[in-house]
RNA sequence: GCCCCCGUAGCUCAGUCUGGAUAGAGCAUCGGACUUCUAAUCCGGUUGUCGCAGGUUCGAAUCCUGCCGGGGGCGCCA
């Protein structure tokens, strides 16, 4: 299967391999073909076979551990066999392999000539929007879902990791291959919508919340904008309120760049006769998963890998959460998502057997569903912990959040650090001392390049940006080729957040662009620099950094200003 | 008691999945650079028991085991 589609994508991209993920692709292709002549064999490469960019100058371009994988096959030394590796790579690069050295346990230390970096260049040029692009040799259809925070009130500082984390993977996921939907699944239905109703009737009336109730401020605000609140039927009122609290919710999504495909209404699932949730029941009964004990529907969610069974109709009849996502899960399927994303929150770790065992019961494969733990955001006033707790009403909502640092600003904080280590987010640090944030450093890197270009006739700019090869003969400074670097292993980054569901990766390597960018345009002259040649390769080479500056915060959902 | 996540520079964090060479950024701090291709920037100095202890390996921040510390969770809440 994926053989068919890489003979598809090389007919389609010609000989020189996937114009997408070109110039490194076709660097590790010929390792690749070095290694198998070593071996003697046709075989394929072994598939921890690397090539990496060295940490330390002096080491080469890339280094390539392939001698030391390939040692205990052909019984002989690293070193040696990276001697043959690099003979047969100079016959397969020529001229663009300046000379290679072996070092250390039995790296193989590649050099590459100029040359290899002019030809990158216009490889990079040629790609333009599409490098990185539709990567995968298996695209599937994906439905994340994420937020989800029940309509009982405003979205908290941290539901903004979540937004951050699952906006900008869904960017991701489309830009490496995948079909996405987002969705966000509004709970409005069960005991705590109930509860809202209750606890705003109460304060409509001037008394306390009943107990457990919610007792923020927005419910006496919720109380003073709903007519006749005192008076009102619990039920109605809580429809009336969750109504107002989804807007406010969506307000504060959209204000955030955060756009959902879909608000999917867990009440759909209990309409209807039989309700997707009965038709679900009567499946799992069916399969012989379902048993009754102490009154209460239980699933036998330890017969799918689950560490305890589980409750799905409690004993007063009424179905738990899981029961509906049960529902939620087939209908996900139904609608041709072969694949569910759920990130949740740490706090609901205990959750994520109940929903693998339900993925092997209804979707035949555990993994079907994949539920990243996304960890908790701390926020700091300095070295006081902020109240973060629901408790009381007394939390940080993300329009404060918003109002304090901006959005850029709070995407860039909620995404920079790995989602499953929890997060400390200075809030006195990033209001005070904003201009030294580092989104602002990447953001002011694009806005310099786009000021740069705007002294460059169109003409010229789309001359420079032409693909062309007349770039010339002398020597490139070292900045130009570590940018040249920095943006060829763009696919790379690209890969990995994708397929470790990682938009951090994309943040940190937004902040490695802008820095080698920045060091380029220390280093050298662009605008006016002699000779001709030379201007338009630099030239080229600021505007395809512009561009990938651009993607790397659009794949954030950071903006890229063009001036600052 | 059991389960999950985390522990890397004074602070905030990359790097751990897939072991590789002298462990990296930013902030902070000290000294220097604005007649500029935008100084929201740049240059230089200082900064480490990779929580601890074993183990596997030619080689461990990375893999395994145990322990310590922080956070979270543990049948009819979500």
């Amino acid at each position: 299967m994926t053989g068919t589609e890489e003979e598809h994508r090389r007919a389609r991209d010609g000989a020189g391999g996937d114009l997408a993920s070109a110039p490194l692709a076709q660097l590790r292709e010929a390792v690749s073909h070095a290694t198998a002549a070593v071996r003697g064999d046709g075989s394929e490469s072994s598939r921890s076979l690397r090539l990496e960019r060295p940490k330390h100058a002096g080491q080469g371009d890339y280094a390539t551990n392939a001698a030391m994988l390939l040692a205990p096959a052909l019984r002989t030394r690293p070193p040696k066999i990276a001697e043959l590796l690099a003979r047969e790579l100079h016959q397969e690069l020529g001229e663009l392999l300046e000379r290679t050295e072996v070092a250390g346990p039995g790296f193989l230390n590649l050099f590459l000539s100029d040359a290899w970096y002019r030809r990158a260049l216009r490889d990079l040029v040629a790609a333009g929007e599409r490098f990185g692009a539709g990567q995968t040799t298996a695209p599937e259809r994906i439905l994340i879902e994420f937020v989800s925070a029940n309509p009982t009130g405003p979205l908290v500082a941290h539901s903004g990791r979540h937004a951050a984390y699952g906006d900008s993977l869904v960017r991701i996921l489309e830009r490496y291959g995948h079909a996405v939907s987002s969705e966000y699944y509004f709970n409005d239905a069960g005991s705590q919508v109930e509860l809202l109703g209750a606890s705003v009737k109460a304060r409509a009336r001037g008394e306390e919340v009943p107990p457990g109730g919610y007792a923020g401020e927005y419910v006496a605000e919720l109380a003073a904008v709903i007519p006749d609140a005192a008076d009102g039927d619990v039920g109605e009122l809580a429809q009336t309120a969750v109504e107002l609290l989804l807007a406010r919710i969506k307000q504060t999504l959209d204000r955030y760049g955060v756009h959902f495909d879909t608000f999917f209404l867990e009440r759909t699932l209990h309409e209807g006769s039989p309700s997707p949730l009965e038709v679900v029941l009567a499946r799992l009964e069916e399969a012989g998963a379902l048993y009754r004990s102490e009154g209460a529907l239980w699933m036998r969610t330890t017969a799918y890998g689950d560490d305890k069974d589980r409750v799905v109709v409690r004993t007063g009849g009424e179905p738990t959460y899981l029961a509906s996502d049960l529902a939620y899960m087939v209908n996900k399927r139904d609608r041709g998502f072969e694949r569910q994303l759920n990130p949740l929150g740490a706090d609901h770790h205990a959750y994520v057997g109940e929903l693998k065992a339900a993925a092997a019961a209804l979707l035949g494969d555990p993994d079907a569903i994949e539920v990243p733990m996304i960890q908790f955001v701390h926020l700091v006033e300095g070295s006081q912990r902020a109240a973060m707790s629901k408790r009381k009403g007394a939390f940080v909502t993300l329009d404060e959040l918003l109002d304090e640092i901006g959005v850029d600003a709070t995407r860039f904080f909620m995404l920079r650090s790995s989602h499953d280590r929890t997060l400390d987010l200075d809030v006195e640090l990033a209001r005070r001392q904003s201009a030294e944030n580092p989104v602002y450093y990447v953001q002011y890197a694009h806005a310099r390049i786009s000021s740069m270009l705007r002294r460059v006739s169109a003409g010229r700019l789309e001359e420079a940006s032409a693909v062309r090869s007349d770039w010339g003969e002398g020597q490139l400074d070292p900045a130009e080729r570590n940018l040249i670097k920095k943006l060829a292993s763009f696919p790379d980054e690209l890969a990995e957040a994708a397929t470790r569901r990682a938009p951090h990766r994309i943040a940190a390597y937004a902040l490695e662009l802008a820095q080698e960018f920045t060091a380029f345009y220390r280093d050298c002259r662009v605008v006016g620099a002699t000779p001709e040649p030379v201007e338009s390769f630099r030239i080229a080479l600021s505007a395809v950094s512009g561009r990938m500056i651009g993607t790397s915060l659009e794949l954030l959902g950071v903006s890229a200003p063009e001036s600052m």
